[in-house]
DNA sequence: GTCTATATAAAGATAGAC
DNA sequence: GTCTATCTTTATATAGAC
């Protein structure tokens, strides 16, 4: 693997275990058993390498909102949204984890700052033309089950399938009334 | 106010709109137009003012999780705590915002953990005897739409018993099988 | 109870050798 | 492409004066 993506792939480890703030570029180079400049070679700053990470998965987000936005605001709608959310969570469940618990952390960073907007307009997708507040919720619900329901993968399901079709299933309902 | 109620009172504030790993205590010190050595006077660590600020509103929870530890693992059981808990919720929103949005810089702290393990106390009270993978994703579902609910308070709600009602609302149909 | 002063460690970042 | 060496800033923390 090449240095470059050896520090991303070790960055999002660290990251998602210890938090942003509380991971620094020589622990980072330490893993990957290199210098702290030989991190600067490759990233010009610590938030670029963040930057990095999260491009990837915020471009596939961007193209469902895209998608989305295209089509008629009708429950069906929502409902293929979620699906195809949820299975962009699935691909990159580290990433999403590490976003969902450091969103301070990440408020002031643009990349963070970046994908905040991006749940907003996710949001707008999930709720209906004149949407009340109970309706809000339950769409916010869905996002946050969506992003939050692996925890449970580890001790609680037997396998991927059953995690994913378990959170499907609770967010396709959160988004169609259907509570 | 007193010396050491400020520097909480500012503290939650900076961890929550900062982060925790992100926050200085030179920050919080000037703040208040106080010295950094002035805050070691009141507290022994940085940890410590953490530890302060978890303190209250973790005992409070902890009650709840006792006294519904003590009743029958009912439905009617599960929605008693959920209203406890919504409760509580909103006198320490802050609090509650803060702990929901930096669980990884948590995780490491002894407060954060303490947390982390709360939240699994209360989460095996939101369920059945006997739960499938749905209930146990529908009571994390009710807890999550607990602590981020008020995301919405201040852009799509009118006020806060608005808010606080579709939340409990939300959240009790999630812990009683009504989705 | 709050300060000055300082210790010590670690952070992010850069210049330039190899 | 990675290193050594170094700069600058900032961090947590302590000792001791007032």
């Amino acid at each position: 693997m090449e240095t470059r993506e050896r520090i991303m792939v070790e960055a999002l480890d660290l990251f998602a275990e210890r938090g942003y703030g509380e991971t620094s570029l020589r622990e980072i180079a330490e893993r990957i058993g290199i210098t702290k400049a030989a991190v600067y070679y490759h990233f010009k700053t610590k938030d670029d390498i963040l930057n990095g990470l999260l491009d990837s998965m915020g471009q596939q987000i961007d193209a469902i909102i895209e998608w989305g936005n295209d089509q008629p605001r009708t429950p069906e709608t929502r409902l293929e949204v979620v699906r195809r959310y949820a299975a962009k969570i699935r691909e990159g469940a580290k990433v999403m984890r590490f976003l969902h618990e450091n969103q301070t952390a990440l408020r002031h960073i643009d990349a963070g700052a970046r994908f905040r907007e991006r749940m907003g307009r996710l949001h707008v997708l999930l709720i209906g033309e004149t949407p009340d507040l109970a309706e809000r919720l339950r769409a916010l619900a869905a996002i946050l089950t969506m992003h939050a329901g692996w925890m449970l993968r580890e001790e609680h399901a037997s396998s991927d399938k059953e995690m994913s079709d378990a959170i499907l299933e609770l967010a396709s309902k959160l988004v169609t009334d259907k509570i």
